[in-house]
DNA sequence: CGCGTCATTGATGTGCATCAAGTGGTGTGG
DNA sequence: CCACACCACTTGATGCACATCAATGACGCG
């Protein structure tokens, strides 16, 4: 949430916050079609964002975790064009988009806030297009890993330990890679002594490993 | 631009327009690095925006047309973290970003039209997402020609002509294919009497046939 | 007219998908 | 408390779609 702001205004952001829902593992929190009407901001718990089609394939769009806001897709339609799951226990604040537009006509920092939130969905879903377009498995894999492992690290985890709330289908369809692959390159990663793997339990034994793996020229290991 | 404005407002909206830039082929609208302070609409021409990689990887992350906007990867940095390159001589419109929000604070339809901006450009990312994430060669580049002569048809433009302004090269690296693959993709269309290639000038014979290949299960043919 | 850029096409190679078997952890009901 | 079923995961064998390498052809521009 944005910093510096006057009391009054503190009060009537923390009014758009009040409202809370939990959502149970394995559960959405929306659906493809559903009428869009609030943002979502994650207090507690991981979703994955997934679109379907007709056909069915399936591709998951992103994962998120507490601090993160999810649910933007729905502004241009009115309507959800994706699913959010649960992928633990979770906590959410709903944030009823009409008011977050009206509030942040009178309160700069907000509006400023809502379009930062905004255009970062679409820097990091530029990353994700080059990730698919050019990568290889390890490659993706490894920027996975770091990515993770460095957002976690901003919410006061540990930068080499974590625990994947996702399974390996679900990894690999984000990935654009099927479960085997995404294992075999786990595996590889283990015999290389990149990493320890057990179960969904990762402990990151070299990172300045996989940032070479990801890209070779500005590392200087 | 939004609708039913009154004209006090719609004057306005006039002022943040009017500053015009001219951008010839070839050269960048912006690069990646540079300050932020303007969203582009795009009057006449096209557009590609890519990220390069320091080791040499290229993404092209789209390709824009006359009354798309350019721009919104800026926001959240302060920073482009993208370059934008016309593809044709094109004129663009300069929109410096704090006087639409300053104006949005006052104008409802221009923040709402703002935020679906952004919505739509995130929609369109997570089609992308799917495309490299789970579609063949083939399916790829029917659905990439579905969707430009889709969009050129909403501007007036024939439903089965189209000219390519990009390279075999930059809808490789859009669709994350080598420049090879999507000539000889072209080819079996062609075979197939599906389409007519002549250099950049492609007549889509079938667009049932392309819409087949893209989604066998919602085709009618 | 000659050169550079873009495109096509063929031959070969490889990274990942696919198919298949087996293991281990977890939860459930007897 | 154990037997069983189920699911997620691992690992191996094989196949295929696309990449890579290479040669040639077609425009367009100075």
């Amino acid at each position: 949430m944005p910093m510096g702001l006057s009391e009054p205004d503190l009060k009537r952001i923390e009014e758009i916050v009040a409202v809370r829902r939990k959502v149970k593992r394995g559960t959405p929190l929306f659906r493809n079609g559903d009428k869009f009407s609030s943002l979502y901001a994650i207090r507690t718990g991981f979703f994955k964002t997934c679109i379907a089609t007709e056909d069915g394939r399936d591709q998951v769009t992103g994962f998120q975790m507490a601090g993160e806001v999810i649910g933007l897709d729905g502004i241009v339609s009115d309507h959800h064009t994706c699913d959010a799951i649960a992928l633990e226990d979770a906590e959410v604040c709903v944030m009823p988009f009409d008011k977050i537009e009206m509030l942040s006509r009178e309160v700069n920092a907000l509006q400023h806030h809502v379009h930062k939130i905004m255009s970062r969905e679409i820097v990091r879903e530029h990353g994700v297009m080059l990730l698919l377009g050019s990568m290889r498995a390890e490659e993706r894999l490894a920027a996975f890993l770091l990515n993770l492992v460095q957002r976690l690290h901003a919410r006061g985890f540990s930068q080499s330990e974590l625990v994947l709330r996702m399974t390996r289908e679900e990894i690999g369809s984000y990935l654009g890679l099927k479960l085997e692959t995404v294992s075999r390159t786990f595996s590889k990663f283990v015999e290389e002594g990149i990493v320890e793997v057990k179960q969904r339990h990762v402990r990151i034994l070299n990172p300045e490993g996989l940032k070479m793996i990801v890209n070779p020229q500005t590392c200087s290991a």
